[in-house]
This record gives C-alpha cells, sequence and structure tokens, in this order.
DNA sequence: GCAAGCCGCTTGCAATTGCAAGCACTTGCG
DNA sequence: CGCAAGTGCTTGCAATTGCAAGCGGCTTGC
C-alpha cells in the first residue's frame, strides 16, 4: 500500500476546487469542514483522515474513492481484475452463470490480445 | 456516510483473530501495529485510520475494503451494481465487447427473476 | 475617504491517535 | 518451588488532526 502523499492529494483537491471555480470558503463550508484546515490540506501540510477525505469528496461532487485511491487507502481497481472480481462475488449468479460469463470474458481478452500481437506484427512490418 | 461504530468494527477484529486463531501479539507483531492499540481497537476504546486498519487487515489476511467497509469509510458495492460499473469501466474491452457482456448478464438477471417467481408460484400452490 | 464583504492563510489549542514501558496473570519446565 | 515465556491490558506521552479566532489583502458600493 502506497504511503500518501499529501501535496499530491492536495494539488489534486485545488485542481478539482478551482476547475468548479469556488472558493475555499465555499467548499469549506459545503464540505462540513473549516476553511484554514481544507486550505493546508490542499497545500499538503496535513493528512486528512478518510472520514474528512470523503466530505471534501462530497462538496466536489465527486467520488469519496477517488480521493482514497489518490490519498492512497485504497487501490484503483485494475479494469479486467474488477470485471473478474465483481462476476466472481455477484450472489445474484448461478455457478454455471458465472462460469459462462468468466470464460466470455476470457475469449474476449484472448480476442483483444490476438488483436494486440497483430498490431504488433504489422508495426514490425513498417519499423 | 455511516458514522464508524468503534465497538462494531472492535468486535469484528477479535472475531476475525480468535478464528485464525492467533493472539493480539501475534496478530499486531505481523500487522506492524502495537498490541496495547490493537488491544484498545478490539475493545472500541480507538478509531483507527484507514491506514492502521490496512495494516490489521493485512496481518488478518482479508482485504482491507472488508475493513473499511465495517469501519464505515467505503459503502459495500451491491453485487450486480459491482458487475454493471466494473463492465462499463473496463478500459480494455471495445464497444462491441462491453454491450455483448451487459446483455448476457441482464439476460441471466431475467432468467433468475423468472426462476424466482417461478419459485413462489409453487409456494404458493403448497401454501 | 469608509464599511462591508470576500479572499487565503497563520496561529494556538483541545482532542485524538498510536506507541513504549510496564503490570498482573497463566502455563510449562527444571 | 522459581523461572521463562506467553497472555491482554493500563498508563503516560509525543505527534498529529481539525478547529476557532483572527490577520492582512483585495474589491465593491456609498
Amino acid at each position: 500500500m502506497a504511503k500518501i502523499d499529501a501535496a499530491k492529494l492536495g494539488e489534486y483537491i485545488r485542481e478539482q476546487r478551482m476547475a468548479a471555480e469556488i472558493s475555499v470558503r465555499q467548499l469549506a463550508r459545503t464540505a462540513g469542514v473549516s476553511n484554514p484546515y481544507l486550505s493546508q490540506v490542499e497545500r499538503g501540510l496535513r493528512r486528512p483522515s478518510a472520514e474528512i477525505l470523503a466530505r471534501i469528496a462530497a462538496g466536489l461532487r465527486i467520488s469519496a474513492e477517488t480521493l482514497y485511491v489518490r490519498a492512497g487507502i485504497l487501490e484503483e481497481r485494475e479494469g479486467d481484475r474488477a470485471v473478474l472480481l465483481a462476476i466472481s462475488e455477484d450472489p445474484t449468479l448461478t455457478d454455471r452463470q458465472r462460469r459462462a460469463l468468466l470464460e466470455i470474458y476470457a475469449a474476449f481478452q484472448t480476442e483483444n490480445s490476438a488483436q494486440q500481437a497483430e498490431s504488433h506484427t504489422e508495426e514490425e512490418h513498417l519499423a
């Protein structure tokens, strides 16, 4: 698990806030945190807890998970892994259905790999 | 976002630790936290940070997300929603493949609903 | 000019987090 | 018996988190 880089996190929060064109005080009010603290967080002087991150995310209207990932609390779910996990853990599927979906997904992955290999081969010809 | 219930979280951690048949000190050492602190966490006297939770989870060989959910940091991803989201967000799939998977998944869901309705009908006959 | 409002930031402080040192107890061995 | 090793917990403390009070700077309207 990556160590939280407060500076990077703060930068990201500031970027998002500026993109939303709101001031520190406005975001702080919306998020329900003190504005000096938010300012400190943006400048990387503090490492906010998950609860504060969730509040800031709500104020920014982005998912809390986005900030958790930035903060190093959560790992980004890689695309293919996310699908495999989600299907495996879905309690609404029967075993047969689960297996079928996983096989189809694997077939698509193979298909995409073959296409990528083909692309590489063409590139080699050109090079 | 639910407020963290330190007592419930602590109970869960203790349960998992006892299920694994390891002592407070053993888990603390494996997890890289102090054993008195772990003891306090288990008794609901402290609210550990996400970082500590991740360490404890690693020591227990469970996913950090499990403890995050218990701690109220993260919300549980509902089964069917997780699959839909994962497929939608998978960058390794082409549009065609994505659509196909979503349709198959939907078909399975319909199939399962039909079977559930059938079960209910049989139950009504018996009742 | 002044007052009011906004801006982001400084500073001191109370509460909390996580740890180190150590306690009392139990168990197994010589 | 005494000792060593293990058990979970108590306690005091340093560091950190998040806040309230307030600063200086800027803009706007009178």
